[in-house]
DNA sequence: CAATTCCTTACGGAAATCCGTAATAGAAAA
DNA sequence: TTTTCTATTACGGATTTCCGTAAGGAATTG
């Protein structure tokens, strides 16, 4: 069972909610940080002073303030970690409910659970708990569902590239230009024609303002 | 004094924190709704019952499952209240911070406060609650500034309607075609043309695309 | 009732995109 | 090295958007 438990969730209806429910539930050492980089320092202090944490349950989106944080958002703390091999338990606690976001978390990042906010989140949280207690890695079967369900597409980092700079207002040429200056790789602008194309035929666009519409309701902008 | 008041938020660990702390604060008869038609339902019920409440506190964005609901939104759910002149002072406590969007709430749902979801939340929730008492309307000084600060824009619905239009993949004749259908009055392929040259002009869009994207961002969309 | 003004519509050339085809380069296989 | 295959690039015509100018229409004003 873990004993020294940190959330990084900056609104504090939720934070306190949250608290104190898993206080009454379990018999944690429970502390809280409201900014990703005091969150990151409480975690390298607490390590230092030999009595790390166990488990991380943070939000993903933090809002800016008059602060100026170098870390911005619940990945990106995750990210530090697991780069400077920090060894803990992390569960994302976030509305974030699009399956292609979620799923690039348990692989980037290897978090060990994912709990979407909602209806019955509390309860999902007491057993992701409970269940990392014993293994390493907890999905719920809904979220299982919803994982599988969505088809991967063969959409690629480049893909998103584009979209971006057209979204950004540059038009075809521009784009060529500026791949071919960064180096990215197929950077003619017929090529970026025919991928622009391929994309509206697979999202099903009639034209690009509706292409980066509909890519950004998705969140992949 | 308030004595009846209703929470319609469907995230659990904040509907459990808000609660908690309205009942800590107050002597508050506190019931809750996870979704917008039950909230709206208990509404409806207690003023029939001649025991109506007094204040609602609610989210915007409800999360979709099974349950099919009439109402989806906060908003919605307010603006049937304002509509069947139901009478009670209403607060949306929301993550939402775009100052336009906040800003539609006040002037078309007439709201009585505003909060955003934050590090300061309850504190700025229990305040408003206490000015909701004495005065019709609260807004904190914090919030005034930010709406203050965001220059009104002279954009119309019908700008709303035609970057929709633009964002749903529409042509300009498809639009013009549709909004001639529709009895929306510039509905000429010349007009539709011009006023999105002075959309573009005013958000400093490089074109159609680049329009679409700032205006999601913001929010209008 | 004519004059002015503002808004809508019409038109046309320049630019960008859309979309298919063909040429070329680069890598993998023989 | 040659062959084969695939990915990239080049090109050209059809369509759409872009952008300025001008005509038409309705409301306001003198």
């Amino acid at each position: 069972m873990f004993k020294k438990v940190l959330v990084a969730e900056d609104i504090d209806s939720i934070n306190e909610g949250l608290i104190a429910i898993l206080k009454k539930t379990f018999n944690f050492d429970v502390h809280h940080a409201k900014y990703c980089d005091n969150a990151y320092l409480k975690i390298r202090k607490a390590q230092q002073d030999g009595r790390p944490y166990d488990l991380l349950i943070t939000d993903l989106s933090f809002k800016q303030d008059h602060h100026t944080n170098t870390l911005n958002s619940g990945d990106e703390l995750v990210a530090k970690l697991r780069e400077q091999n920090i060894p803990m338990k992390v569960i994302i606690y976030s509305i974030e409910d699009r399956p292609e976001k979620i799923r690039t978390f348990f692989k980037r990042l290897n978090i060990n659970s994912y709990i979407c906010k909602g209806r019955n989140s509390t309860k999902e949280m007491v057993r992701a708990i409970k269940m990392l207690t014993e293994t390493d890695q907890y999905v719920s079967a809904e979220l299982q569902q919803t994982l599988r369900a969505a088809p991967v597409m063969e959409i690629e980092e480049y893909d998103i590239l584009l979209i971006n700079e057209l979204a950004n207002g540059n038009a075809q040429d521009e784009i060529a230009f500026l791949f071919k200056k960064q180096g990215i790789r197929p950077a003619s602008k017929s090529s970026i024609e025919k991928r622009i194309n391929r994309l509206k035929n697979y999202f099903k666009a009639k034209n690009t303002a509706h292409l980066v519409s509909i890519v950004k309701d998705m969140g992949l902008l």
